[in-house]
DNA sequence: TTTCATTGTTGTATAATACGCAACACTATT
DNA sequence: AATAGTGTTGCGTATTATACAACAATGAAA
């Protein structure tokens, strides 16, 4: 039997409702104007707009009973903003980095004790990397994971991934926190993430931190291919590529103020 | 007897908390993770949190099930930027009006059959205009309110005023729809609107039309001063006071682009 | 000035809805 | 294969949002 659709809460649907109503308005709005538009007792009304006025989703100004939009909305569009601005800037430069390379190209956030893949490029090539099924990939087996911990000690890993095991995807992959520790030191000594064999047999990948004006990791850029296409003498070069894009990225970020 | 508290709508309350929590983490939430936030069954959140998803007011990314802001939020911000815009612009603007006039000024925007006062600057001098107690002020007799339906023609002001009387405050108000949309048709002559104490006895005000690149009228500026400090031979270079700073305004909004 | 209409706000009983619980589906780990 | 964790759905009932009435405040008309 086919699932009913997911209940709606109607109370919060209601109070959504009168915030659109009011943004569409563009004029400060009249709790007599807005109770027909739910269709239920001016009373409810009147507290379901005092509830979003309290959480400063809504505002009246001083001597007016009109309701307009309150300055939450604009903090939380700020506060949110910053992946947005990251996905703009890098995406040109995924775009970019795919062309050049003609290889399966990924934009990476840390998200808890994975990666989050928030944009990807798939190759041209017949033969390649078919990009993840999956949003979030591990941490310690995946360049752009690896290049997200970069600054990472052995101490902040144990942290980030307590007594849980790194699972083993295949016979190279790292499976323990010194071992990754030293990774990491590897890492930033290059500059780039390496990914050899470690969470896909025959496939490697290069990955380079994205860093935003204060030195911090922010998200991660990466490359990945065939072993056939990216043999190990390959590596540093390509390595080069993602870290050259990831330092102009971190720059445009900078440059956000 | 002292009145409790306004009652809240607590689900709506709780809604608008999982926006905010969102907001702030600045990355991806689970619902795992926003559980706890409001300390109820993992049932329920997800309720509310598919609500706001269904609104718009949160996103989940493809292949993901955790939630991120979703657009409604910059599309609420970005419809009620204009009013936001045009006191930012114009504030520096009726700031300097009162400081070089040294008497009250009023920057308002029409609210249906009413200018509302969105800022006022009072006059530094030991007698003038108290400035308004009101934030909405009648449109026909008062020179904010007369330069904000400058456009208006007796059929537009007829269709906005319908069977409305207009209310006489003084004994130099305007009362019929005639007068006033000749009134109109001199306030676009002469560039700027006057109150010649129609609103208050022994009161006069000066306001122009503030336009945008499309030459609407969005908003007017004005100045009220007692007959004294302004007499009927001064309101010809009050008025082009009050016209330059609407035509710099103006000017300044058309550069937003 | 008085009267009336309109609008916003508060208290409260109860009708309606949101919640908790259980079950299922899916994914990941051991 | 078994277990744990997470997201989703159905449903009975405990809780809450609603409707109604009353009051307060304001504005308009007589």
């Amino acid at each position: 039997m086919k699932p009913g659709p997911t209940q709606q809460i109607q109370s919060l649907d209601r109070g959504l409702l009168l915030l659109e109503t009011i943004a569409s308005a563009r004029r400060p709005v009249s709790l007599a104007d807005l109770t027909p538009v739910l269709g239920i007792d001016r009373s409810s009304v009147f507290r379901l707009a005092n509830t979003l006025k309290q959480r400063g989703f809504l505002a009246q100004m001083p001597g007016s009973k009109h309701y307009v939009l309150g300055s939450a909305i604009w903090r939380l569009a700020d506060l949110f903003q910053f992946d947005n601005v990251l996905l703009q800037l890098a995406q040109e430069h995924v775009n970019a980095l795919a062309a050049e390379t003609g290889e399966t190209t990924h934009l990476a956030i840390r998200e808890g004790r994975q990666a989050m893949l928030i944009e990807q490029r798939l190759t041209t090539q017949a033969v390649g990397v078919a990009g993840s099924s999956e949003s979030c990939v591990p941490l310690h087996c995946t360049s752009v994971g690896k290049a997200l911990i970069a600054d990472f000690d052995h101490e902040r890993l144990a942290g980030l991934f307590g007594g849980k095991h790194l699972s083993k995807l295949t016979k190279r992959t790292i499976t323990t926190l010194a071992e990754l520790a030293q990774e990491c030191e590897e890492t930033r000594k290059r500059g780039f993430a390496v990914d050899d064999e470690e969470q896909h047999e025959g496939v490697r990948c290069v990955a380079a931190p994205i860093r935003d004006a204060s030195g911090q990791i922010v998200g991660a850029i990466g490359v990945s291919a065939p072993t056939a296409r990216l043999p190990r003498e390959s590596i540093k070069k390509a390595g080069a590529k993602v870290a050259a894009a990831a330092l102009e990225i971190g720059r445009e970020l900078g440059n956000r103020g």
